[in-house]
DNA sequence: CATGAATGAGGTTTCATTCAT
DNA sequence: AATGAATGAAACCTCATTCAT
């Protein structure tokens, strides 16, 4: 990582504190400058403009989230056991990222522009990944298949980005994963096959 | 309803139209009383301030949401039954107020004064509503008593605010009520007493 | 006194009392019409506008200082023995009406129409009365000829308003007649011929 | 003196002329910014907002008023002869100031903030300097010690404070220093040792 | 590459005054 | 005579962005 990217990152670092205590509206050029020790100008040396930095937070979040849950799925097998691991994972992961949680919850998701941005885009892959597994557990069996695939994933990613929601807007008073095993098993009952309960039993 | 009254709903009835479009932020009091055909300075006689008019939106709107939902669960047995219901109502609503929708779930749900209002509270009562038909199922013998009524409730309206708020960001361009087949046989599998499966067959 | 002089007085003191609070500026017409009990547009059937309103405040306020004013002096001989009590009663009199010595000293003692208005004329009577006293100690004997009349009736009133003003301004936390007795001093010497010592020895 | 010092300068010489003509209520930033020939944002780079600016006038010019009246005082010796030349000056750089007149005397001394400000304080060397050279005049044995330092130093900027405002009301027709010489006079007497009188004869 | 002074558009809010009832 | 709803002008202040140094 060469100089003019060590900044890049500090940039980055410190817009994701500013925003995410003050939202978009309420954070200024000169406070993110500040925090980074620099002059304002300087931050349109590496970002075009305000709304550029604001959506290059989670390019480059995401970029983390992905290489850890890489690491994170290794060696499990079967598709509850992975999506269990996920949604584990994905609390996990806003849990310990507060700031950028309140980013990306708050205000990014709801930004019209956001939708559009090339940064909407970096969440892609990940969305397929459930995608994918979704598929290989109906192949396995084990995941019924009367219900479209979408609507599945709609389902486990609603859920988790609402409780992490919830948790920002309670104050974040409470354990993100505390209820984790009991939505695990919600949803596992609801994607289900029948069948696959009688043979749990 | 006298004539205060009236002008009033004229007021937040433009200004409803006005937020959605534009937000919070983008939106200017000017617009709002040019849509009404009024000064400026009147609106400042009905509402202390932008905020005020702003959070007087779902304070409106909660009452008709609730006065129809009471209509349509009349005459319903059954604990699914009503969450079947309530799930179809909930998105026939906001499928037919999208300005509402988009105020509501992507400015007012957001916002960090929001959630500390009175208008928020004016939710309390669906929400305890959603509560009571749970614990009414539960009685019953038809949902789980292994998983925490608030995560269940949780569950309900968290997979549908996401879902209004998936459809407002893809456009609004398909139809909101396309997946409500689906979404009910998820979530009550989900809910389910595993036993009660048995017995439908 | 009538009805309507009644309501007119209501309203002078209510006046007085946000006037002399708040300045005449950040004073409105609301608060005096709600400390009275009336609508706002109530005040202009009695005063053609707000400045019209606070001009109005001294006029009746000069009435009761002359009148007193006049009872206090009545039975005392020798210029000097007049102009202590004057300075004494000036003094008392604005140390009893502390709001309306904040709204004269600090607002309308400064406006610049004030100085053109006819209610500016009211004090006038008073000016003279001093003018008056001065020139009969000349003619006594015990006031010093060699200095204008008009100057020294400026150095008496200069006093007066600074001590009142300065008063005002240190929060009105000490007795303002509390040194009435060294600026009598001061002044009597200052005034009186030399001669008039050395009787005095 | 550098650039920005310069112009900071230019904008508070730009304030005194505004708010001297209109008052500081009726002053608007954008007149002072036109007559400077800067935009309205810029003046907010060097003052936090209008009162700021407004307090920062007397702060300014009172660096002026000290350091002339220093070179003045220079050379001159016994109390009265001080106090003699201190009064003159005091009313010659008023008389060649009359918008810092006006806004000092009509404006800021009335303004309630500004008792409470730090440029009050820079009143503070002047006002001390007056009391040194009172108490000199004490050891001297030429000013009464039966009338409090205090009172004494009231008594002088009183009437100098009201022998300017009354120049100002009456719309600064007559010579301010017209009357120096009888002023001076019933200072002296009134603060004299009656001893000293004699020797004087 | 870095700076930071300058810009200037733009919106909320207040409130004296009016006038129809 | 009393009301009080409606008006609408007007100004402070912020801040993203630019550009000369």
């Amino acid at each position: 990582m060469n100089k003019k990217d060590i900044k890049k990152q500090a940039i980055i670092q410190a817009a994701i504190e500013v925003f995410s205590r003050n939202g978009f509206q309420n954070s200024t050029i000169s406070q993110i400058a500040q925090k980074v020790g620099i002059a304002e100008g300087t931050i349109y040396q590496y970002f075009k403009n305000k709304e550029d930095l604001f959506f290059s937070i989670p390019l480059e979040k995401t970029k983390n989230f992905s290489k850890e849950l890489e690491l994170h799925l290794q060696g499990i097998n079967g598709a509850f056991n992975k999506i269990g691991k996920l949604i584990w994972y994905y609390l996990y992961f806003f849990q310990n990222n507060p700031d950028y949680a309140r980013t990306l919850m708050l205000e990014l998701r709801v930004n019209k522009n956001f939708a559009k941005s090339k940064a909407y885009k970096s969440f892609k892959p990940f969305s397929n990944q459930v995608l994918e597994i979704i598929k290989d557990g109906q192949q396995e069996g084990v995941i019924r298949t009367d219900v479209d695939i979408y609507v599945l994933r709609q389902l486990i990613l609603g859920i988790l980005e609402h409780m992490v929601t919830r948790w920002l807007l309670k104050g974040e008073k409470y354990n993100l994963l505390e209820h984790c095993e009991e939505v695990n098993r919600l949803i596992f009952r609801g994607m289900s096959l029948e069948t696959s309960h009688r043979e749990f039993r």
